[in-house]
DNA sequence: CCTTTGAGTTTAGTTTTTAAACTTAGCCCG
DNA sequence: CGGGCTAAGTTTAAAAACTAAACTCAAAGG
């Protein structure tokens, strides 16, 4: 007898991880997130190889993920920035929840050198307050602790057929 | 003049990244929310390498996020087993954030192959609303845009120095 | 004893990543 | 005009990571 899995090749975890994967892709991310955005801002803070930098750079502006934009600098020629899109931000619930599990189980002794804080961009709040990843229930129920969630096939789910054993 | 800036070698995203930032471990993690334990059982559903597999199941044990235990099929030698610990479990916001992403940006045209639902282990409720992540501050504002948080020093930032531009 | 089976290990070949040197395009200075 | 300077890449060669297939190993069963 047989049992049927979901494939897990067809999987939104897996594409998501084709794009952003790879060793430097999302520290990429998150160095646009601190401000960065050249080039050799890129190369400088995070050591990554030219060229792979030129290829991961290409693979996230074709992802949709970043944007590259032509500024220019007075007395130099146009060249290109690289900015978050709207789907590169959305990207930030993923790197706060690698953020807080590095924090709580591979912390530097002195604690966390990184706190994110609720701050609108308009500058209007003077909310300051650290931000975490919380797990909400269409219900209603919220910090739903990691052993109360499961997965379930969706409409798009293909099935693979696995020994019962 | 100079301004400084976080360190980002120092940090926890990348020292999460150095364990569950290969190609491989956050699938085998998700692999095991599915079900899956045995070496066998990673090697044929994700159709990776077998000696890599070793070696990730390796580091991911090391690294405190899977455990390895014996078992014993009646009729049969005893092997191992590889369950996720509690550091493992908490991996969980990042592979729903994950999912999510991908979900929204890079759909099947089927739709959410994976649909995560909550249901606590002990089968007492009867909740089975789809669950998301969400972002929250200690203030108790939650459903925060992306945009409305900001990375800020914490007590173990380092520091570099960088032209100011 | 001989075969089977799951769980690896070894080995050889391919791909990815690194590091360093090189290229390119435009501005500036003489 | 020509030569130097700079940021942003590209090229190249070597190192590291990954793949696939063959092999090993330890008990169980015939």
């Amino acid at each position: 007898m047989e049992t049927r899995r979901i494939d897990p090749v067809n999987c939104s975890v897996a594409r998501a991880l084709s794009v952003v994967g790879e060793r430097w892709s999302l520290l990429i991310v998150r160095e646009t997130l601190d401000g960065a955005s050249r080039f050799g801002e890129f190369h400088s803070r995070l050591g990554i190889a030219k060229n792979l930098l030129a290829s991961r750079l290409d693979t996230l502006v074709t992802a949709g993920v970043l944007r590259r934009v032509p500024y220019q600098e007075p007395g130099d020629r146009q060249r290109f920035a690289y900015q978050l899109t709207e789907q590169g931000h959305a990207l930030r619930p993923t790197l706060l929840a690698l953020l807080e599990w590095g924090d709580r189980y591979l912390a530097d002794p002195q604690g966390p050198s990184v706190i994110v804080r609720h701050r609108p961009d308009d500058g209007a709040s003077t909310c300051d307050a650290p931000v975490r990843v919380i797990l909400e229930c269409a219900a209603g129920h919220d910090h739903l602790a990691p052993e109360d969630v499961h997965r379930t096939p969706g409409p798009g789910a293909r099935f693979v057929d696995a020994p019962s054993s």
